[in-house]
DNA sequence: TCTGGGGTCCTAGGACCC
DNA sequence: TCTGGGGTCCTAGGACCC
């Protein structure tokens, strides 16, 4: 989808259509997270501090994130690929993989795509058809907005091999770094690279699985109904805090916020994490793992307040979270253990 | 520029077990 | 006295993604 939220606000905000629109957790620490187009032209886009977005377009209009609309708007969006295969696969809110390998007219299926999505929604997206899921999210990005791409192993070098090597999901800032201190810096290097030079920079698994991407090699198995395998909550404060009594409070807060989520949703977890932000911005986690599966507030939140304790109380502290991992479903969680001895008949 | 919130996966060392 | 080879689980950190 292209700019999701700030597209689904000017549904209800019609008169913004035009402006430079940003969505984003406001206050002194905030960060962009959607800007319209009209933004970007400024140098406005997504995890830009909003000090720094503000500085460059001093005119921005910025709205406060209301996931839940926005979840409304991605289960519409979902519904209406769900009509085309029975093989779609979602990440996040706003992207989707749809496994059309078995229409006769794939082109003319995703265009249908793009008409009925904009159809039921009045929300635009942009689409990439390709032989397998690496080169298909890559065709999708290069003719946004309402895009529509077609990628093969044919034009994937012809048409990417120019281009920057961090176009290439798994290619972040550190992995580029990496790369163009090897003198690396486009897609067609990475390509052409000494697969033993990446090995030993990336290791045996990361270094293959570069040049294989920049190849256009990719997976075309879709992740149907994963399930989540943790959860947790965490805030950043307006001023970092020095107040134990008051991040105490915030702890157990956080904690039983995502106990009530797990309940709600039948889970229980294992391990509990605290994690820590100290100024300057170094973040840290403390875990511990329970004998067993829970979703008991009282418990988690206990655990967490021990996890901090290992602190030093005099931090200034930027940001608390709460996580709970390993998850099962309740059933699951109260099963049997296995024999213990090892022996099929006790 | 000064960095949100919610996730996933990988690595590496240490404990522990056979 | 010095020392193997495998495996699993736990913890912590880091890179990355939307």
């Amino acid at each position: 989808m292209d700019a999701f939220y700030v597209s689904i606000e000017m549904l209800r905000h019609p008169e913004l259509r035009g402006k430079p629109v940003v969505v984003a957790y406001d206050g002194p620490r905030g960060v962009v997270t959607t800007a319209s187009y009209e933004a970007r032209r400024y140098g406005v886009h997504s995890a830009l501090p909003m000090v720094t977005a503000r500085r460059r377009c001093p005119e921005l209009i910025v709205l406060p994130v209301d996931m839940q609309l926005y979840k409304r708007g991605s289960n519409k969006v979902m519904e209406t690929l769900r009509e085309f295969s029975d093989q779609v696969e979602v990440v996040g809110l706003d992207e989707a993989y749809v496994d059309l390998s078995s229409s006769p007219v794939p082109q003319s299926r995703a265009q249908e795509i793009k008409r009925k999505v904009r159809e039921a929604t009045r929300l635009v997206c942009s689409i990439g058809l390709a032989p397998n899921k690496l080169m298909a999210k890559i065709a999708s990005d290069l003719d946004k907005p309402d895009g529509f791409f077609v990628l093969d192993h044919d034009n994937w070098l012809p048409v990417v091999g120019e281009k920057p090597a961090k176009l290439l999901p798994g290619v972040g800032p550190r992995t580029d770094e990496r790369l163009r201190s090897m003198g690396i810096e486009t897609v067609g290097e990475l390509a052409q690279a000494e697969p033993r030079l990446l090995e030993t920079t990336f290791g045996p698994t990361h270094g293959v699985g570069l040049r294989d991407r920049a190849r256009g090699v990719g997976s075309t198995d879709l992740n149907m109904e994963a399930k989540r395998k943790s959860e947790s909550r965490e805030t950043t404060f307006p001023e970092d805090v020095t107040d134990r009594e008051f991040l105490t409070e915030k702890v157990d807060h956080l904690a039983r916020s995502v106990c009530q989520s797990l309940s709600s949703n039948g889970r229980r977890g294992r391990t509990v994490t605290l994690k820590i932000r100290l100024r300057p911005f170094k973040t840290y986690t403390r875990s511990r793992t329970l004998d067993q599966h829970t979703c008991d507030a009282d418990l988690v939140a206990r655990t967490a307040q021990e996890l901090l304790g290992r602190f030093d109380p005099q931090a200034p502290v930027r940001l608390v979270g709460v996580g709970v991992a390993g998850l099962t479903n309740n059933e699951a969680a109260r099963q049997p253990e296995p024999t213990p001895n090892g022996l099929l008949f006790g």
